[in-house]
DNA sequence: GACTGTGAAGCCATTCACAGCT
DNA sequence: AGCTGTGAATGGCTTCACAGTC
């Protein structure tokens, strides 16, 4: 495998283009062209071949690309050949949510554990997983070999939910919290805001009636 | 208001700037300049000062940018000074999540019913709002003068879900399914993936091994 | 002195267009 | 004929650097 250097972007499309393959893999499709996978992800087919050769020729020139080799493929470069176990801080509606969520679990992942500071939600289970108390972190993240910690609680204590995180050695934090948080050089952080976009909604439907 | 077209990204951040001068206003700070809004963001401080000036002349040289006024002025652009009632389908996991979630709350936002074709659902109770029978949306969707649709549905219903909501006219769409939704031009959709950012970091402790 | 507003430069990403394979 | 792989062209966003203002 040559690394060039992958563009952000790029990586996040081939997670897209990985479950999409999965779809058709399902379906028991043997081929798909370029063309294919942009339209059903509403891309540029170019954009879609770019992407792939960045980790290698996979496809057939006349032919297109076998779904299953280059799912394999997608799964491989994404590091999802191998298992990836995660623990989860905070177990209010938004934690139900993560544990429930199906594009987890059929991905791979899996939630070994859901930690919460709130005495009154110990030992209530959630999605099969009992809430723990936060000081059961350093025991279970040693244990599982877990690498990746999820972050739902309230905005106020996100940022000492990650520093608890990263002194016990996490290296990656999924941050459902609209907050900017602070972290030391080689963790990585990716935030997703639930609701930036609803406002991206509001400013163009604004900018309509002008 | 002038408007010379206004990079996608600079509304993403729009909104990331707005909740950060909420924050200042209500710690009473009275002026901040583009590069403390940029250290809380982590962002360069050009960008913030390029951002803010697409909508006209807001700062003091020498002093900064006055905290009410510029907060004032972010929730206007952003289309915040007026009223957004929003309907959800899915009384799910994920759509009590959307219930509960402060970051609608906070900007303004209310959601006015919450549909589910699940009859065991309908009549539950989810954020203080009944849960109601999809054939009542195009009721409710009038009364309300409703815009903007939810989506916290299984992946498998969602197109379904979102042909209705165009179907009664709603002109914003946001998504929180990881399916491409297809939909007719002049309707706005964002979608929101919960797992594609959980993949870009696997992807990225993955390429540290090497 | 401090900080904004902004042309210019630089960088990254997308799209085009076509050569090359099957 | 059909589709991939890719240099070249385009477009958009970010950063720099500095003139202008308080």
């Amino acid at each position: 495998m040559k690394a060039p250097r992958i563009p952000e972007a790029t990586v996040a499309r081939l997670s897209l283009y990985s479950r999409f393959l999965e779809n058709l893999d399902q379906k028991e499709v043997g081929f798909v062209s370029s063309g294919e996978i942009a339209e059903g992800l509403s891309i540029n087919p170019a954009q879609v071949r770019k992407d792939l050769a960045y980790f290698g020729d996979f496809g057939t020139r006349g032919v297109g690309y076998k779904v299953k080799d280059l799912l394999g493929c997608t799964l491989n470069i994404l590091g999802l050949d191998q298992k990836w176990p995660l623990i989860l801080v905070g177990a209010g509606a938004l934690g139900y949510a993560v544990c429930d969520y199906q594009g987890f679990n059929k991905r791979g992942f899996s939630i070994v554990a859901v930690f919460d500071s709130n005495p009154a939600k110990i030992g209530k289970i959630v999605g099969r997983i009992e809430v723990l108390p936060m000081v059961k972190m350093p025991e279970i993240i040693k244990n599982h070999h877990v690498r990746i910690g999820i972050i739902a609680v309230p905005a106020n204590a996100a940022q000492e939910v990650v520093d608890q995180m990263v002194k016990n050695g996490l290296e990656g934090v999924l941050n459902y919290t609209p907050v900017n948080l602070v972290i030391p050089e080689g963790v990585e952080v990716i935030n997703i805001d639930l609701s930036v976009g609803l406002e991206s909604l509001t400013f163009k439907l604004s900018q309509k009636e002008l």
